[in-house]
DNA sequence: CTTGACTCCGTACTAGGGTACGGAAGTTAT
DNA sequence: ATAACTTCCGTACCCTAGTACGGAGTCAAG
């Protein structure tokens, strides 16, 4: 049942560099550190590990940032409700702003390429709204 | 007339280390390579630089990334106006990419959100949709 | 027992957009 | 004229999330 590291990330649908740079960051286990039985060479890999690593990856898609990840891995399912929740909601106002920027960004951008593409005459209605230094303000 | 860099910085709302980050991009005149008179000591700056920076600033809050705006400052508003469009058009739809992944996360976690608030017993939704490694998709 | 694939490990590099540091030279105010 | 402030300049560093590299060690099959 032992994996190796690249059946480990192939399981998570990550490369292997990936998952090593994951413990690294303290998301996955490493077990080296202390005394895991003295084994200095090849590291072996379990369910767990490919649970802890899918985890690690639904968290992400989710928008969670990896130190949130790292947060969220040490919360408990029953008695840390509270804390997810408020974790969940921060990350809920901070996707919400981001969009909101980028929509702005995008409606500006579309109502000047529209602009343009309606008149051939005269100067781009695109360049020419940067060179006002107005466009989304 | 003649502004210095930190007057420069302050016209177009950034800071003077960032004046110089966009001289080193090739975003803004740097006033020494080519024999500009041999003035080897400060810099001065007028009326064109503040609005060249401008510039930047606002195809920056429309999203472009800075090598586009180094190409965007090259463009002719007469000449160039099916290039500028394309480039619109191509920032308009990487932004509404962007926009639909952020949208996901934020969807998904909306819901996995609204799910612990409306029940307190159980493991936590949030956890558990992680720990199935099924969230977003 | 050798070959070839895999792993380990530290380090460095990518993108994108800046920010900070430190020493020298120039400028401004008193 | 001297102190205090700016500017100049290269270089290095920050963040996030990885990716790549190169040399050494290890493992399984032939």
């Amino acid at each position: 049942m032992a994996l190796t590291i690249s059946q480990l990330a192939h399981a998570g649908g990550v490369g292997v560099e990936t998952v090593r740079f994951y413990q690294r960051k303290g998301l996955l286990h490493d077990p080296r550190p202390a005394s895991t039985g003295g084994a200095k060479g090849q590291r072996h890999y379990g369910e767990e590990d490919v649970r802890r690593l899918r985890f690690v990856r639904a968290a992400k898609d989710a928008g969670f940032i990896l130190d949130e990840i790292a947060e969220l891995l040490g919360l408990d399912a029953s008695d840390d409700r509270a804390r997810a929740r408020a974790m969940a909601q921060a990350r809920i106002a901070h996707l919400d702003e981001e969009i909101a920027r980028l929509e702005r960004a995008r409606d500006a951008l579309h109502k000047l390429a529209r602009e343009c593409a309606g008149s051939d005459t005269g100067p781009c209605p695109i360049i020419a709204a940067f060179e006002e230094g107005e466009c989304c303000r």
